[in-house]
DNA sequence: GTCTATAGGAGGATAGAC
DNA sequence: GTCTATCCTCCTATAGAC
């Protein structure tokens, strides 16, 4: 079971990165095993199917945001309610695998529209925004909303020059992100 | 020929809207097909690959592209042009199925990949960043520039109410594009 | 827990008739 | 231009040995 975990943990970690990299649908069970060095056979000693893979790493990423989606929901429904959400989600994103989840989740959007795990993950987007505008607000303070969560997320990706630190990184989207928002 | 450029531009309609909902690969060409009510055998009459189709529904847009950062880079670097540049962009997918190929390139990234045409856009983005933010310009800076093009294309698909206007979508998206480059 | 072997199907692509 | 028929490859998934 120490063996069963550790190879489980494996196979998620590595279909991250090639679901990320290349695509879902064009990463292949023989392409994850063959990274791994061992045969499909094998993933499905561990995963049901290629879509319990997927369903399997959300998991984790799902109550994180449960857990920030009912603290949000708890508050007053001001701006420094806002302020105050928009500085955890960043905080957030920096533990484990999550920022990476949600750069998958982005590149796939398409292949998750009928994964369970992307319904839920929608689901909780769609949560995040209400927390962070008005229905009824102005067409434009809407797309800010959309923005600064996007910011967070771009936060890992955009930047050119190699030699940024996750430390910079962070400050930059949650400092644009918070502007979006409305200081 | 008459009939010929009919169904070719079907196909390339049918297709955009598929890929772009259902995802690239997620596509096949049996669907295209049956869409159309031909066969899948009539489709390679009109384009050698599938990848092929992609090919020609890009061109008209980079080349719309390439006018546009020709203009951006012959004009001084600054806050004027940069402005000015970011409202052309946006007057300009307003026109023909534009903004829907921006829409398909964001959601078939990791498809687009390997592909000449994927190649070709991700460069052209590059391009129009350039002319919208300094590389060497503070963290938050770069983001904002990538924000404010992502801004631009969010327009066309972020908004959940239905009563929206094209006009409304496309005022909203300019001015918070226009904000995050600094006014 | 991992392997070999294989079922069963779908997809892209082509040949050749009409 | 479009069709029928077919090829070939790759994929997900399972059976059963070790």
């Amino acid at each position: 079971m120490r063996e069963n975990a550790n190879t489980r943990t494996r196979i998620q970690d590595v279909a991250l990165e090639l679901f990320t990299e290349q695509g879902y649908e064009a990463t292949s069970l023989r392409e994850i095993a063959e990274r791994l060095g061992v045969t499909k056979a094998a993933l499905y000693y561990h995963f049901k199917t290629k879509e319990d893979i997927v369903i399997s790493m959300v998991e984790s990423r799902i109550a994180a945001m449960d857990e920030l989606i009912a603290w949000g929901e708890s508050q007053p429904r001001t701006p420094e309610t806002r302020r105050e959400y928009v500085r955890r989600y960043a905080a957030d994103l920096q533990h484990g695998r999550h920022h990476e989840m949600m750069r998958f989740f982005e590149r796939n959007q398409t292949a998750m529209r009928t994964n369970p795990a992307g319904e839920k993950m929608r689901e909780r987007m769609m949560a995040m925004l209400d927390i962070l505008t008005d229905k009824d607000a102005p067409l434009a303070d809407q797309l800010k909303g959309s923005l600064a969560i996007f910011a967070i997320h771009a936060t890992w990706f955009v930047f050119r020059q190699p030699d940024v630190t996750d430390e910079q990184r962070q400050q930059a989207g949650l400092q644009v992100a918070l502007e979006l928002i409305g200081d």
